[in-house]
DNA sequence: GCCATATACTTAGATGGCTAAGCATATTTG
DNA sequence: CAAATATGCTTAGCCATCTAAGTATATGGC
């Protein structure tokens, strides 16, 4: 308050220096919103929703798997995977399919139109990522990714922990999946 | 798919190298849940849930603010604030109050209950911070924190022009308040 | 001083995420 | 093999957030 020197500076100051500590997570949000939200605008013009974006992603990478493993690959619950697959049925952009002999899992594939979004699409996520990172350098983006990863990492070890505390063990999966959200599937 | 030498390192595989580009995003959006759900684990302990945590921050740190002035330093719309706000009010968290001769603004106050909070509720998001910020050092937490702070500005321009482009001057309220979510009244 | 515009709050309704709980089907094990 | 347990999908319902649109009140320009 009452700083001299202009807003942009003022803000400069009151995140690097006032701000020491649980504010770390207030920027971490902040950036994760302002990414979400230029993304979201960006693909609303193409009748696509943010949430599908998630889900798509994966799928263009490699379809035909289970919703299960959607949900560990995208981070999210399987209620979430639920609605929005069944949501991007209705739309058109995958069909769920079982296999003989196994009436339990449902497995997710592109269809043509699902397939055709990618090429659409993704130009949108590179142009969000590209004007993000404008004029930082190699270097700062490898040490936030370094350092983020190593939140993920403590931050899931911690929940980890939480929740045997008070259950039970909690399965490989759960574990896993927890740990950041979105990666390959491994096993 | 198949990888070797156990999950930690394919993750981390993954993560660092594996993905180039618009992928940041996920790790920041991946951290920022992390830190959500690690404080609202313990805020709910505690019987507050993370939504009311936003604005109670704000409050402890000077109350009597207009509603709207809420939502700018909180950086979320108004109707998010006004139910917000509604809800703490039932709780008895805080009160709503009007000067006489305005008739627009209300006034949010903090009673002695939404007060008392904060001694029981700033160290739990304090552990949050210690535990994920755990075996980085000093000089990798401030480049994250420079490059976020970056991203964030970026993309606030990025929003800001993509408005002014399909409609008008956007407010300096706006733009301030887009800027980043939650920092100090300025002017 | 009045009318147009801007501002502040509210309402309504959508979205994306979650937890809890249910049901059906596989799998394991005594 | 049968019973117990685990797994995968679904349903129901909550929470935090948003946009769009409505209402009431201030404010500023003519």
């Amino acid at each position: 308050m009452s700083k001299r020197g202009g807003l942009a500076q003022v803000i400069q100051h009151h995140w690097r220096e006032a701000v020491p500590d649980d504010r770390l997570a207030h920027l971490i949000k902040d950036a994760s919103r302002g990414l979400g939200r230029a993304l979201q605008m960006r693909l609303a013009e193409h009748g696509v929703s943010f949430g599908h974006w998630t889900f798509l992603r994966i799928l263009w990478n490699g379809d035909g798997i289970a919703q299960r493993a959607l949900s560990d690959l995208a981070g999210v619950m399987e209620p979430t995977t639920f609605s929005a697959v069944k949501a991007m049925e209705k739309l058109g952009y995958v069909e769920r399919r079982q296999k003989p002999g196994d009436r339990k899992q449902v497995f997710i594939h592109l269809t043509p139109l699902g397939q055709s979004l990618k090429d659409k699409l993704v130009p949108l996520a590179e142009e969000v990522n590209a004007i993000a990172i404008d004029g930082l350098d190699e270097r700062e983006i490898a040490t936030m990714r370094k350092a983020l990863l190593a939140m993920i990492d403590n931050l899931a070890r911690d929940e980890e922990q939480a929740a045997g505390d008070n259950r039970r063990i909690p399965s490989t999966r759960e574990v896993a999946g927890r740990l950041s959200g979105a990666q390959l599937s491994r096993k």
